[in-house]
DNA sequence: CGAGAATCACCCAAAACGGGTGATTTTTTA
DNA sequence: TAAAAAATCACCCGTTTTGGGTGATTCTCG
């Protein structure tokens, strides 16, 4: 028999963190080791209970659940935690991805996409509910009518990553002065003057 | 009685093709109104099928999918665009979600994830299967065990966004030469001599 | 064919850079 | 609470990069 999946829910709602409790402690291969209803509750027992999968909610007294994600992370780097929260606002995900978490449910999501999900993350992968999978796709979309030529946008990507021009002209087999005149010709388009500004409205405008 | 999704197929594998096509034809509110081998074919039709949703294979002769993803996108802004493919990797995803794509499905995903996704970029969101998710989660993942401060952090940021010394020491309250002391404490952790190279480093090894 | 794109050239002054060295004040943490 | 780490500011130097102006040639694609 498989070990199963052992479970630990921070969440400071009682109902909600009991309903989830009960939900999937019937699921066959889960095991639900602990639930706290604060980060600073859990936090000397987390080690000891080391789960695979955690249920974190953002909104809870004392250490929230973002400023608990590094926390967790660097104690139990094999634990892998999913956000389970109302908020779904761009700040908040972007937050949430970039300090470790392994996934990011809001509450509407039904009990069987949540299990899917714990199942998902234990093993390595990644789960975002729908409305939450919009924001992280939108952060992707460029503007395809962009000013820019190819090659414009193409320097200006790398100029954007602190390259020199020289060092771009180098990688582009082009001279220096040819790099200059696009860029040049990027400061027209943007309608700005120096490097920080372009960079800055072409990022705003998606152009890059 | 609500008008059906109007959805569309390019694919290149018939018998693929004439799956989906069963199988999506099945669902009520659905209306599969054209199939396409190739976008080169579809191209002139698309505008008259008028479709919601576009299932896009990449792999298929004359333009793939990613290069037919921006002229679509052109003559339907108000198509929604899903990817369907056999293939996963970062950069194709990432080329594809930067083009504009809703949604990005593999292949192995079951008819039941396909039409929840199909509803979904059918009402402006986004879907993604596991996989993919795995693959955009850990794009944002950042690197926790990041020799630089918090200062150093957010200053190397702003150099990375095109901003110079002065302007950051406004944008912090603090003098230019306090940026500078900071700056050179990076060179000196990351064991650089420039903004590029330490930007390049920086974003490697996921510090910024 | 013709327009936009991409290429290269040379002028100039101002700004920014990278390196060195040292010091003070907060803040963190063991 | 004492030591360590982080954050702050200062002044030296020569070199590189920047932004602006102006113009010209070649390429490419519809």
């Amino acid at each position: 028999m498989k070990t199963p999946l052992r479970i630990v829910i921070i969440e400071d709602d009682e109902i909600i963190s009991m309903g989830y409790q009960t939900l999937l402690s019937e699921v066959d291969d889960f095991s639900v080791v602990n639930v706290f209803s604060s980060f600073d509750l859990a936090r000397k027992q987390l080690e000891i209970d080391a789960p695979d999968v955690i249920l974190l909610d953002i909104e809870m007294p004392g250490t929230n659940g973002l400023q608990a994600l590094p926390i967790i992370k660097k104690a139990l780097p094999n634990t892998h935690i999913i956000i389970l929260t109302v908020f779904d606002s761009p700040e908040l995900v972007f937050e949430a991805l970039t300090m470790g978490a392994a996934g990011y449910l809001t509450k509407n999501s039904n009990v069987a996409k949540i299990i899917e999900a714990i199942r998902e993350v234990g093993t390595g992968g990644g789960a975002m509910s729908t409305n939450v999978a919009r924001i992280v796709m939108h952060s992707f979309q460029k503007n395809l009518d962009s000013p820019l030529t190819k090659r414009e946008t193409e320097i200006l990507t790398k100029i954007a990553n602190g390259q020199t021009k020289a060092q771009i002209a180098a990688e582009l087999f082009i001279d220096p002065e040819t790099v200059r005149s696009h860029v040049k010709n990027i400061y027209i388009k943007l309608d700005v003057n120096s490097k920080s500004e372009a960079i800055k409205t072409a990022k705003a405008k998606r152009f890059i």
